[in-house]
RNA sequence: UGGGGCGUAGCCAAGUGGUAAGGCAGGGGAUUUUGAUUCCCCCAUUCCCAGGUUCGAAUCCUGGCGCCCCAG
């Protein structure tokens, strides 16, 4: 497979071809900015300063603050590249860090990693590379983008089915996305690494990153609280069955599904069930009334060949994900009474929590099609269970 | 102060003479570019206290102490 085949065709000539990198300092997106460099294509690496508090800057495997931003202009020289650092804090502050907050408060468990996207890589720095006369942008997300015949660029899982980031890239609009390549699809992590390597990339052995890019030490809790105080306010804990169990320190630090850091000794573990705010009230129940079938999703990013409409009314199968980390589940679209669109579920899932994306694929496993997603609004065991707690 | 029952880890709880199960909670780790889940490891030198019997006691005996229930 040649860099043609990866990136698509985006200029008669690589030389006269501006492609702009977004480099995290990572060894991904070092290497996406090496092998288009050494494709002799016009790279430009682009790093973006999104928050820069002291103890997130210096931790190891964040990205995107003080050493990772030292870390990309370091490789950016290796590969002889110009490299520039952009400051995007105050609308990561705004479109990221805020929004984050706000979800916690209001009960509902974000996904910070997708609004990103969506926004300022996506939107905004996209907006910029074209500004500096880019063809496209190209990151380090484990993801392929072919085209389709009719010239639409699609995703599809990555080869790595572990490593596949697609879940955080459905709301990528098909605009976006003809701007976008993404380099890295049909590679394994380990071939990416000897890449760096093979590249003399100082980054080669930098350690994955993971957790919030934003939070240090995974302890998200203390920004949210900083932000939205009242999410921290006690409340009780309460069955399913309408028994008062105990006090919890906060909705922020509950989200569906969860079972650990509850308190609670009972017989068989207990699991969150339901947040509500307002009431500052977390409930409880047993494992078994975690599962949902029937999913209500908003502000859906649809990138099937037919209209969204006609697929929910036609009940077009597809497969799901509700979290990042598991593989599709068959399920279909359809319409609830008031024409909302709903995913049901053949088999069930666990902790499906509002907030979170549940994102459409074509097919359970393989390089399937990304058919875009949208964000759970509601989910329930049935039908009947969701109209309830809709009302 | 008549009768009956009980006292084992933060909670629940097995164990009736042979060297302290298990679950929940908690802690740590693995997995994971969101939150979770899941998995792995750790968590009572000691069984309310004090004596006694025994090679050996959470288990048997005696005496305390503390709960609970019934009857008053």
């Amino acid at each position: 497979m040649t860099l043609d085949d990866i990136i698509g065709p985006i200029g008669t000539d690589p030389a006269s071809t501006r492609v702009v990198v977004a480099m995290s300092g990572g060894v991904d997106s070092s290497v996406v900015a090496g092998l288009l460099a050494r494709g002799g294509y016009d790279v430009i690496g682009v790093t973006l300063q999104l928050y820069d508090h002291g103890e997130a800057a210096h931790r190891k495997g964040a990205c995107c603050a003080g050493q990772d931003i030292y870390d990309a202009s370091m490789v950016a020289q290796a590969l002889g590249i110009p490299h520039y650092v952009l400051d995007y804090e105050s609308r990561f502050r705004e479109e990221v860090i805020e929004r984050f907050a706000d979800s916690y408060a209001s009960g509902i468990t974000p996904i910070p990693c997708v609004d990103c996207n969506r926004t300022v890589k996506f939107r905004d720095l996209l907006s910029t590379a074209e500004d500096l006369g880019a063809a496209v942008l190209a990151t380090g997300h484990y993801v392929s983008s072919r085209a389709l015949p009719d010239g639409r660029r699609v995703l599809y899982r990555a080869a790595e089915e572990a490593r596949d980031q697609s879940y955080f890239l459905y709301a990528t609009t098909q605009q976006q996305l003809s701007g976008l390549r993404f380099p890295l699809g049909h590679m394994r992590k380990a071939e990416v690494r000897a890449l760096a390597a093979e590249l003399g990339l100082p980054v080669a052995e930098k350690p994955d990153s993971q957790d919030i890019c934003f939070v240090p030490g995974g302890d998200y809790a203390r920004i949210v609280e900083r932000l939205r105080p009242e999410a921290g306010e006690a409340g009780d804990i309460v069955h399913l069955d309408g028994r008062v169990l105990g006090r919890h320190r906060g909705v922020m630090h509950y989200t569906i599904g969860q079972r650990k850091g509850l308190g609670i000794s009972t017989p068989e573990p207990l699991y969150v069930v339901s947040i509500d705010a307002h009431r500052r009230e977390v409930k409880v129940g047993p494992r078994e009334a975690l599962e949902v079938r029937a999913i209500r999703v908003g502000d859906v990013n649809w990138l099937g060949d037919v209209p969204f409409a006609d697929a929910c009314a036609a009940q077009a199968e597809i497969f799901v994900k509700v979290r990042s980390t598991r593989a599709p589940t068959p399920a279909y679209l359809d319409l609830d009474e008031s024409g909302h669109p709903v995913v049901r579920l053949h088999d069930g899932e666990e902790g499906v929590a509002p907030g979170q994306a549940c994102v459409f694929y074509d097919a359970a496993d393989g390089a399937a099609r990304l058919l875009g997603g949208g964000t759970i609004l509601r989910a329930g065991a049935a039908d009947n269970a969701l109209r309830a707690r809709v009302a």
